[in-house]
DNA sequence: TGCCTTTCGCTACGGGTCGTAGCGTAATGG
DNA sequence: CCATTACGCTACGACCCGTAGCGAAAGGCA
């Protein structure tokens, strides 16, 4: 929602319009449905958001910038409520995201900008604080739910644990975008609970074999 | 190489220039480094090549299809040689897919393309048979052979064959593009040792339990 | 050899997008 | 009331796109 260029808590002059801020990032997810990424351009969204193009430059110094944040608030509903087993989690969660990637907007955006953010290092870092972080978190949780069921070991060594959660994160996250946009096939039960039994069972024997 | 407007056996008339070819694809890698995908023009591919803009067209309808053409020549350079264990094997690949993604020809190239597939049909059939399949490939190879050793049972259900191989294939693709260009980590030895780890004792795991 | 066909380099063009500058106006806080 | 900031609007140069039109070059074929 904040942008780069944020005005440090600017006490005097007009302030910036919320309402300007949603019908932006609302007019921007609607044209990345519309239009996809690469035919998105700066003003068709002002046109779009009932607003001038001066304005939306104020905010984000370019599209790249914009997308990310139209699209990071839709990471937001995901969650991960405790289903009882490692297994259940990892399903809930891999289903979820990829009905998430299923959306046109995140299918055209999501690729791309970790395309730009390549020899973007600022981007880089806008894509993982307000989005791999937030996907990032119920991999965490999961595994912390699994401790304390007892299915999987409690690591005491701080880099393993790190590591490991990283090698999780991108298995799993990698596996299902790769699915998605790669493979282009579809994210349905039978496949999540192949992944899913692969990941329960590699995890066992990871932790077997120290 | 062939272009999609390729004149099917055209017998008389001017040949295509093949230097003209090679000269267009060099180019477009080496635009690819020092530019990007996003600041890659097609103008400029047509002056470091030292051909007429015109001629690029002539091959190429877009951007989208010549970069796919410049980047999947090297993906010819990836082999799987037997070295002994499915664990090896997995381990060769997977930092040999990695050493490819560093290149930056590929690293701005491949998201970038894959982004743009999801709303172009035809571009992802051409991403599809110049590239990914020869990746699938090398996974198809390998699990031959950890049956052939008997590290792997000897699955009959065609149906199920094909599934694992799928799965297998998004999970290690998956996992290293995710590693190395959202996570933005170094595929380095050690976590290649565990993701083998963790994909080996997954398919021993799945492979007991049907 | 002469003819036909296709590709080549070159130039030029309309159309579109970018990102910014400049202006007058609107909305706050002191 | 005044300083400050945001807003809408217009206009602009710069860049890139993709194509058309031209004469010249390089092959096949009789």
């Amino acid at each position: 929602m904040c942008s780069r260029t944020s005005p440090r808590t600017s006490r005097t002059g007009r302030p910036r319009s919320t309402e300007a801020d949603a019908a932006i990032l609302e007019a921007t997810r609607a044209a990345l449905v519309e239009l996809g990424w690469s035919k998105l351009t700066m003003g068709d969204v002002a046109t779009r958001a009932g607003v001038a193009k001066t304005t939306l430059y104020r905010r984000w110094a370019n599209k790249n910038e914009l997308v990310v944040d139209a699209v990071a608030v839709l990471f937001d509903e995901l969650e991960l409520p405790d289903l009882g087993s490692l297994r259940a989690d990892i399903e809930y969660v891999v289903l979820q995201f990829a009905a998430l990637l299923e959306r046109p907007e995140t299918k055209t955006a999501l690729m791309a900008v970790v395309a730009e953010s390549t020899r973007d290092e600022p981007l880089r870092e806008r894509i993982r604080s307000s989005i791999v972080e937030r996907q990032k978190r119920l991999v965490l949780d999961g595994r912390r739910r699994a401790q304390l069921r007892g299915e999987l070991p409690v690591d005491r060594d701080p880099v393993t644990v790190e590591a490991t959660d990283g090698l999780i994160f991108d298995v799993i996250a990698g596996a299902v975008v790769h699915r998605a946009l790669v493979s282009a096939e579809p994210v349905d039960g039978d496949w999540v609970a192949r992944l899913s039994a692969l990941l329960v069972g590699g995890l066992g024997a990871v932790a077997a074999a120290p």
